[in-house]
DNA sequence: ATTTTCGTACGAATATATTCATATCTTTAC
DNA sequence: GTAAAGATATGAATATATTCGTACGAAAAT
């Protein structure tokens, strides 16, 4: 009885695509400068202009946004946070697990041993979702 | 007080080889000709001396291994799929999630609606961790 | 024995992701 | 105003993933 898969079907970022969404959902809007700085932070060197490729790229594929009324052009990230990631985890769903969330659940809980706070609050997610 | 990350470090398989994988993982053994078959069950035309490479390259990474005593090749699954969804997993969480298991599990029962058998699952794994 | 079928090996074309050097323009510092 | 600094645009090199055609050997069918 289910529809024709409606899921979130986003453009997917490939992985340093995501590492500037990261950084640009922190900060709601970034230049590329900022971006480029923030991810020689964490990470090897990356050259500017390499970041300015990548970000110029992501405006085409629709990832982001930006304004170009200054020289100094200001991206924003297309798509919130949450449902980036919700469409990515409903794909590694999909893909590894065959769709079924309760079997990584389980084998996220079979195996990684949640600290007793993990495990409150999966009690009190539970309690909500029975109600 | 971690120490250097022990995680399981697992070659990393692409889609079209985890897609070989999971045929591998089903029928324990299998030939080229098997494998190609069963892609061609599920998905669109694949031709079969694009899955012998493919085979191939993951016998180079140490993805596969195989039998070649006989003509026909006979390929393994080199890694358990638990062992391997494990990783994917983990590696999963940590891109996205920053490595925390439970903002993954909320997200998941945040927005997914389980069904009530998944919510007796996830009862019973809770208690299951608990003790 | 000759043809057809099935199998492997391998080079190469294509697509995508990444990275960076170069060119050029604008603003700032001197 | 001229040089230095900071910005964007763009072509191109590199890496990886995917796909497939061609060559060729072995086994089966005729």
């Amino acid at each position: 009885m289910k529809p024709g898969r409606p899921k979130s079907d986003i453009q997917e970022p490939s992985r340093s695509e995501l590492e500037i969404l990261k950084v640009l959902w922190e900060s709601g809007t970034a230049t590329v400068r900022f971006v480029n700085d923030r991810l020689n932070e964490q990470k090897a060197g990356v050259q500017y202009t390499s970041t300015l490729k990548l970000m110029q790229i992501m405006l085409d594929k629709g990832l982001v946004t930006r304004d170009n009324s200054q020289m100094t052009h200001v991206y924003r990230a297309a798509t919130a946070e949450h449902k980036t990631k919700k469409a990515l985890l409903d794909r590694f769903v999909d893909t590894i697990y065959d769709g079924s969330a309760s079997s990584l659940m389980m084998h996220l809980l079979g195996s990684t041993r949640p600290s007793k706070e993990e495990l409150e609050k999966f009690k009190e997610l539970v309690k909500k979702m029975e109600s």
